[in-house]
DNA sequence: ACCATAACTGTCCGATCGGTCAGAACTGAC
DNA sequence: GTCAGTTCTGACCGATCGGACAGTTATGGT
């Protein structure tokens, strides 16, 4: 054995990131990476000098780049500030699709091993979100809204009383749908 | 002590939910809700099958009234359909806040707990996303962007090709944004 | 061929966790 | 007071995990 210590290092890499986005970071264990890679759990632990060192390393590249993207908008400002942010951070999301895989997978298996069946659920609200429609851009639209009003709901911060918030949240909502309220 | 059976439960219900939220589901341990609640940890096991069912009971009550909305909502279409299924979420999200906050923080946890400073950067995103505006409205809609482009750009479901979806999501965040493109 | 160094591993350890179980403590009905 | 049934607990168990460490194997420069 014995490869080169960067390539052993990219394997050990690619190996977490595929296994915690299937299963968690908790889910994943030293030996998990260590039987994916193809080498022992002690290995690991000589290229990394912990298991959070190894998340640390595949996360890092994703926050470097939304600085570089915050950097970059730090002297626009009106339209063109929001715009170029907007893009940015899409293209951010995409990029590090499977990044930000790994910090939801924990729940994912969670919601599921159990009877609770929030997969169905969370489907059929996607459908009514949508106005029933499968185009794309509805669905896409339809999603955008099920986890922003799902993320802004949980927030501990304190952006606005909860009266205000309740209205302000509709209203975006709406508007991300494209519907005109009555 | 013998408490009443129900009352137990129901004390055990109410510290899980306030540790799970604070450290996650398997960042407490059932020693750590037996110490909050004041029991021991074979009480705990005596009133609920296990870790799970605790968590599963927590949860039921959320997803039941999300079934409920759903079948509120499925004789409707057009606009109805949209606007009711938009506040009825937006109410559900709010009323089960903190339930869906035990869902994150297992996230939160280890996103903080090393040198990733995610918070700061999240910060300065939200402030891009609002155009630099402190108003609620403004703070509102650019949470609703943050998570909805979070979670949408991380869905494995299909719903379109990247260029597609990338397309949409950048007209639905503007849309929510209420930015007119240029 | 030799050897210093890097790369790697088998084995062990302490800690933690979810869960079991026999029995103690408490309760209310009689 | 008695007793059956409910509630509760200390002690223990097996499994798993992250990590430490001494020792082995491979590598590349000379």
């Amino acid at each position: 054995m014995a490869r080169s210590a960067s390539a052993m290092r990219g394997q050990i890499l690619e190996s977490a990131l595929r296994l915690f986005a299937v299963h968690g970071f908790r889910g994943t264990s030293l030996q998990d990476i260590a039987s994916d890679v193809g080498c022992s759990k002690a290995s690991l632990l000589y290229h990394f000098a912990g298991k959070e060192k190894i998340f640390t390393e595949l996360l890092t590249p994703a926050q470097d780049a939304l600085a570089a993207l915050l950097d970059r908008v730090a002297g626009l400002e009106g339209g063109r500030l929001v715009e170029e942010t907007v893009v940015g951070y899409v293209d951010l999301t995409l990029r590090f699709r499977r990044e930000i895989r790994l910090l939801f997978e924990d729940i994912a298996e969670m919601s599921c091993h159990q009877d609770l069946n929030v997969i169905e659920l969370a489907d059929r609200l996607l459908d009514a979100l949508a106005g029933r429609s499968q185009h794309p851009p509805a669905r896409v639209a339809a999603w955008m809204v099920l986890g922003g009003v799902f993320i802004t709901g949980a927030t501990d911060d304190e952006v606005a009383p909860d009266e205000v918030l309740r209205a302000e949240m509709i209203r975006s909502a709406l508007r991300t749908l494209d519907h005109t309220p009555s």
